[in-house]
RNA sequence: GGGCGCUUAGCUCAGUUGGUUCAGAGCACUUGGUUUACACCCAAGGGGUCGGGGGUUCGAAUCCCUCAGCGCCCACCA
């Protein structure tokens, strides 16, 4: 049975699939073993794969197949994210499509409706997650809203009440009009938006004079209930204690003055509306103000808008600019640039409305999480994002964790009326009204009503490395106390105050330890021309297609040919087919060593022997570099590493070197060698390209999974004499080819080089030999011969009379001079004194070692002119 | 407005504490090749005054200042 000439992945990637999954290979229980643990970022679990998925889970899955190879007990713990407003969003616009409005049914209908959904749509992105190869743990399996999750972040929240540091207040929050619910101030995103700035009259009360008061926001004047001056802006003194009039709605409102208003800004008189902006609320409050709320939830103007009444926000502002146009009280309209606020999930403008929510007070929970990194106990790569982590927390506010939505975790408060002036924490309607009755209420349980809130997502995710190990309800339990800390987080930089910061405040606050060691970012997946992927632009290619078309190891490398951390990646399918040429070449090299006639009578050779002595020190010197770039979470450096050590040091040299000659046959001692280097380098790529390392390896051993069989090799002497003379020898096998080129030789062309290098043997000659197909003799030869080279401090004479030698003597001349120039700069650099007196003794000898080089290259090239002229 | 980061070959990027292992890699490019593992290949080769200017130093891609361009994050200027 011959195998194929090239290699095709599909088949092989579905038959390792199906091997793993049936023997559970990837499955982990604590053991005496020490752990390294990853917990996956979840996806939205109706979500499907997209390049960014790609590249982390791939850097994921290079981590924790190291660490199986390292002999670590690798645990990567795979799960989904219910992900609250984006999933309530597509079922809410599915039941649309039904015509069904979200606010025409009951909760517990919709929440049917939502399960279906999550079960129609939920867990593709799991098996898109196997199909790239992810070892993770699929026993293991999460979803946020499974019941022991579920569980968690009740207990959690009920934890932090009862610590204090959970509260209900009425502030100034981010509602998302078309979400309908509140936002945190991380979920708002702002964009520099080309607006208009309006100048409206405000009469003075009991006067024909007016004030010009700028403003944004004409249709808001409903809810304005003072204008506001900076008391150090003279132009307003002497308007002190008057009264104003709003335009239209002819509300008679009071001046007042606070330096929160800029002097600079428009006309310095700001128009203060505290129910919709938070400057406004506090300038409401230190000069207590009237609260007038103009808007319904959906945005429209309630009956504060007076004949607006109903009417979209948008649609108000035209409308008002017409009435107050009409009415001579617009005075002038500026363009304006300024930023605008977006609910990160429904793209709407953001709402600022005064509501009553549940907050987590974050200051003091926030001090031990910013130590940790500060103090380099957890350590981010790339390290810039440290300072980005610091400002955060340095100036982190209090988070708001109520949405006001039905896809989630509903907040475990009951209230005893419903004007929910008496509230119980409690995980049960039964338990509630126990503690009702403690606090002396006498109430049952059909005269309480449970918060109708749910919590933001983040408040689940938070918990994740924690909650997956059921370490939130059993804080003592076996898998806990083993997998954690994790490792290595893996995440983009966008999640870092969402995520990353808020895991590390959950982690100490709950078990006074970090729930990391690493944090991993990665770069964002943009195209070749630099533009962010993303659906909207139908830029970002199916991860899935890419490995129909190409195999998933080679989109993995592709991946990653340019992923340094932190670094966004410009993606190019091109990358992809590198990578399939990468995955061909090692199929191939696999051909190869597959059609050795192996011979148990023959010894083995002197050149295999010398090309096995040098791979050995090769290879572990270049081990050495991939353990400091895995050290160092380079990965994609590490994966260049093995991509030249496999390409050119393994196949063009070592392989062209011990591969038999035409019909020779190949001592079955350097089989075994060649064999075990084979593992070796099958070993290196298995995290990279598990599915092709994989099925090599079971060719070769006749055994099944690597990491089950083989570690990670550990670096050897190094004998790095040895390799630089081989090294060197390599440079004259180029030099020659060169040669050969130049001259029109085919590389069957035979000739002979002489040569006077005492640490070339007979075995490095007969490796010369098979690389060039020319003799290298130890001779001292007086001859013509017009082709000599120059490498290290060794000449070589190419036995091969040029008829036309010109080009020859030119390129040697440029040699001469380029030497001759090199001296004089050594020459002076030695001859300066300051340089001699200040610069340490071992740079000195350096130049003095070099000049010594160049002087004795200058003498050979001299030699060899003198001779041809 | 504040902060962080970037600018090195056509492209994507390495370059640790200033000193020939400092000007590198991969891809792309050019030239040659029917070398029985691989044309998804082999071999050889060309290409950059390290964004501009100034300074420190015996010595700067590397440290300092400045200018220009780009990117990201944060912030209640209506």
């Amino acid at each position: 049975m011959s195998t194929e000439k090239t290699y095709s992945p599909k088949d092989v990637e579905l038959k390792w699939l199906d091997k793993w999954k049936t023997n559970n290979n990837y499955s982990s229980n604590p053991n005496d073993k020490n752990p390294y643990t990853i917990v996956i970022p979840p996806p939205n679990v109706t979500g499907i794969l997209h390049m960014g998925h790609m590249l982390n889970n791939t850097i994921q899955d290079i981590l924790i197949r190291k660490a199986r190879l390292d002999g670590l007990n690798a645990c990567w713990v795979p799960g989904t994210d219910h992900a609250s407003i984006a999933t309530e969003a597509k079922v809410v616009n599915m039941l649309k499509e039904k015509n069904i409005n979200k606010h025409e049914i009951s909760r517990s209908e919709f929440i049917e409706y939502a399960w279906d959904w999550t079960n129609k749509h939920g867990g593709i992105i799991i098996d898109q997650l196997k199909r790239i190869g992810c070892s993770c743990d699929w026993n293991r399996t999460k979803f946020t809203l499974d019941d022991d999750l579920s569980e968690s972040v009740i207990d959690m929240f009920i934890k932090l009440f009862n610590d204090g540091y959970v509260y209900r207040d009425k502030k100034i929050v981010n509602w998302d009009p078309e979400a309908r619910t509140t936002l945190s101030n991380e979920e708002v995103v702002y964009i520099e938006k080309e607006s208009k700035l309006y100048f409206l009259k405000y009469k003075i009360e009991n006067s024909e004079e007016y004030i010009s008061v700028a403003t944004t926001r004409p249709e808001t004047i409903f809810g304005d209930t003072a204008v506001a001056v900076n008391p150090k802006d003279k132009r307003y003194k002497k308007l002190k204690g008057k009264n104003l009039v709003v335009p239209i709605v002819n509300r008679v409102i009071p001046l007042v003055f606070d330096e929160l208003v800029e002097k600079d800004f428009g006309t310095g008189c700001l128009k203060v509306t505290p129910a919709h902006s938070e400057k406004d609320f506090e300038i409401g409050l230190k000069h207590k103000l009237d609260i007038i709320d103009i808007f319904n939830d959906d945005a429209t103007l309630n009956k504060n808008g007076l004949h607006y009444d109903g009417l979209d926000r948008f649609v108000v502002r035209k409308k008002i600019l017409t009435e107050l146009e009409e009415k001579n009280q617009l005075i002038e309209t500026k363009k304006y640039k300024n930023k605008i606020s977006i609910s990160e999930r429904t793209s709407c403008i953001v709402e600022p409305k005064l509501s009553t929510q549940w907050f987590l007070k974050m200051k003091s929970l926030s001090k031990p999480a910013l130590d940790a990194v500060m103090n380099n106990d957890i350590k981010f790569y790339p390290k810039k994002y440290v300072n980005t982590y610091k400002h955060w927390m340095e100036n982190v506010r209090d988070w708001n964790i109520s949405r006001q939505l039905y896809w989630g975790h509903r907040i475990p408060v009951f209230y005893s009326d419903e004007n929910k002036s008496k509230f119980v924490v409690a995980k049960s309607k039964n338990e509630a009204v126990a503690k009702f009755n403690e606090i002396g209420v006498n109430i049952d349980n059909t005269q309480i009503f449970q918060e109708n809130d749910v919590l933001d997502t983040w408040f689940s995710s938070w918990l994740w490395p924690i909650s997956v190990f059921d370490g939130v309800r059993n804080p003592k339990n076996h898998d806990i106390s083993y997998y954690y800390p994790t490792s290595t987080i893996v995440t983009g930089p966008d999640i870092i105050f969402f995520w990353i910061a808020r895991m590390v405040v959950s982690g100490l606050y709950l078990r006074n330890k970090k729930p990391f060691e690493n944090v991993y970012f990665t770069g964002i997946v943009r195209d070749n021309k630099g533009k962010k992927m993303s659906k909207q632009l139908g830029n970002s290619p199916d991860p899935i297609e890419l490995i129909e078309k190409y195999g998933a190891d080679s989109v993995r490398i592709g991946l990653l040919f340019s992923a340094p951390a932190g670094n966004d990646l410009l993606f190019d399918e091109s990358l992809c087919v590198q990578g399939r040429n990468f995955t061909n070449k090692i199929w191939n090299a696999f051909r190869l060593f597959e059609s050795f006639k192996v011979s148990k009578k023959l010894k083995q050779n002197d050149r295999s022997h010398e090309a096995i002595k040098w791979f050995e020190s090769k290879f572990n010197l270049k081990l050495n570099e991939i353990d400091l770039c895995f050290k160092n979470f380079k990965i994609s450096e590490s994966l260049m590493i093995i991509y030249k050590l496999v390409w050119d040091d393994f196949c063009s040299v070592f392989l062209e070197i011990v591969k038999p000659k035409y019909g020779e046959e190949l001592s079955e001692e350097s089989s075994i060698i060649i064999k075990s280097y084979f593992n070796k380098i099958l070993v290196l790529i298995n995290p990279f390209m598990p599915f092709l390392s994989e099925e090599l390896f079971e060719k070769i051993n006749n055994k099944e999974i690597i990491s089950e069989n083989l570690k990670w090799p550990k670096s050897k002497n190094i004998d790095s004499i040895f390799l630089q003379n081989f090294d060197d020898l390599i440079q004259v096998v180029t030099k020659v080819r060169n040669f050969k080129k130049q001259n029109s030789l085919g590389f069957k062309d035979e000739l002979s080089v002489f040569h006077q290098n005492k640490n070339i043997n007979e075995s490095l000659s007969s490796v010369f030999e098979k690389l060039t197909n020319c003799k290298l003799l130890y001779k001292d030869v007086e001859t013509n011969a017009s082709s000599s080279i120059v490498i290290g401090k060794f000449k070589y004479i190419i036995d091969f009379n040029k008829e036309n030698s010109d080009d020859y003597i030119i390129e040697l001349k440029k040699d001469f001079e380029y030497n001759l120039g090199f001296k004089k700069i050594l020459e002076k650099k030695l001859s300066n004194e300051n340089f001699v007196n200040n610069a340490p003794e071992k740079v000195i000898q350096n130049e003095r070692d070099k000049l010594d080089d160049v002087l004795k290259k200058i003498e050979i090239i001299k030699e060899t002119l003198d001779k041809i002229s």
